[in-house]
DNA sequence: ATATAACCTGACCAAATGGTCAAATATTTT
DNA sequence: AAAATATTTGACCATTTGGTCAGGTTATAT
């Protein structure tokens, strides 16, 4: 035993120490992400995300102190996900190109980061009590952005009149984050099985051309 | 004080062990759905559903035994509404009259009962561990029929293909749904007010437009 | 080589939690 | 009116929880 821990010490490339933190890091980031999507802040347990990434509990607390501390530092990193998705929509000038990159970036990131979309969904649920200024200042910001964009389409009449812009934006979002959120409901009723990844190829062009015919223009 | 106890009684007329239990039961409901909305299963705790009651948490067991047959109950209460909304969509022949009382109909109950709508919301994002035979039977059988009826206007050309009708559901369900569940997101981007009656009305008449452009249909 | 600083973790703790129970009270049946 | 049944609730309990800490190990600076 002894012997074998001396040969493993004296051939082993010791990792160094900002590698060490910024590893356990990510490892914790990512396990406390699954954790929380499933059970929400307070239902979620610093002993499960410590088992999720396999890790004592105490070094949970020693990296991230609180387990609201981590919880807010797992929104944030979703929120720089969030954001990049979001600037598409203000890369195109043509609504066509702007929805069809938009939507398209919205399906993709609730492909590739579904816990992080379900993270997000509980905390507005729950009242978004960690994200009130989020919300109402850089959200806010994008959001009234978005709507002059959409008004501005409306009145040179490249898009249907659709009354408030916001109800456009929200049907996007809803519909987008709906593959993540449910995706337990969408796999039932695709027969018990996972979209494969060309299934969800097919739905995002499908939920493409339902947005782009919903403000009246043609696929 | 004891003499104020005994003029209450003479005066009092007693109300039924019947009555008792049927107000009891549906006040300890209503305060559980609107706990279990804001924190999930796991989340909520017993106390907070008594206090939300205004009863002693002992009355809450002795009414439902356990939390997690409480939080059955509640979800059971729910489905009955849902299942109601769901009917109006097989009541009409033409897509634009179903699809007009369909979405109106999730649009008023996301309105009248968000708290419902939140708890299945958490319910399907933590992976629906107690619904799964509804899902994969009631809702499952439902949504074929959906399904038929859709291809069925597709065939004669009373909508546009959308390929797969599950994707117009969805939206259909994403985007009703997301005016209860995001309530707090839809308030602060309405600077910070709540949507008023009219307001919602306008939303209601707003989404129906939306989704009946999106399958081709002049609203 | 040695001192220092960072990492690691089992043992521990006070508070909160779901649930029980017995005794008290209120209604209904006889 | 008395017996039987149902409701009410404070006191209690075992378990779980977020969090601490001391003492150990490992990497790094001198």
């Amino acid at each position: 035993m002894t012997n074998l821990t001396v040969a493993a010490k004296s051939k082993r490339i010791p990792r160094s120490k900002e590698r060490i933190r910024e590893e356990n890091e990510l490892i914790i980031l990512a396990a406390a992400e699954k954790v929380f999507a499933k059970h929400g802040l307070k239902g979620s347990t610093t002993k499960q995300i410590a088992d999720t990434a396999k890790l004592p509990k105490s070094n949970i607390h020693y990296y991230f102190h609180t387990k609201l501390n981590l919880y807010r530092c797992v929104l944030e990193s979703i929120l720089v996900d969030w954001m990049k998705a979001a600037d598409t929509f203000n890369t195109f000038d043509e609504p066509r190109e702007a929805i069809r990159y938009y939507v398209g970036a919205k399906m993709d990131l609730s492909r590739t980061r579904p816990f992080g979309s379900k993270v997000w969904a509980n905390e507005i649920i729950s009242g978004a009590p960690e994200m009130e200024e989020i919300l109402s200042s850089k959200l806010k910001k994008w959001v009234d952005s978005c709507v002059k964009s959409i008004n501005r389409w409306i009145e040179l009449e490249k898009i249907v009149n659709v009354g408030d812009a916001h109800t456009l934006l929200y049907m996007i979002w809803a519909t987008t984050q709906h593959y993540a959120d449910f995706d337990y409901q969408v796999m039932i009723l695709n027969n018990g099985k996972k979209l494969t990844d060309s299934e969800f190829e097919e739905k995002k062009q499908q939920v493409i051309s339902l947005v782009l015919r919903s403000v009246g223009l043609n696929p």
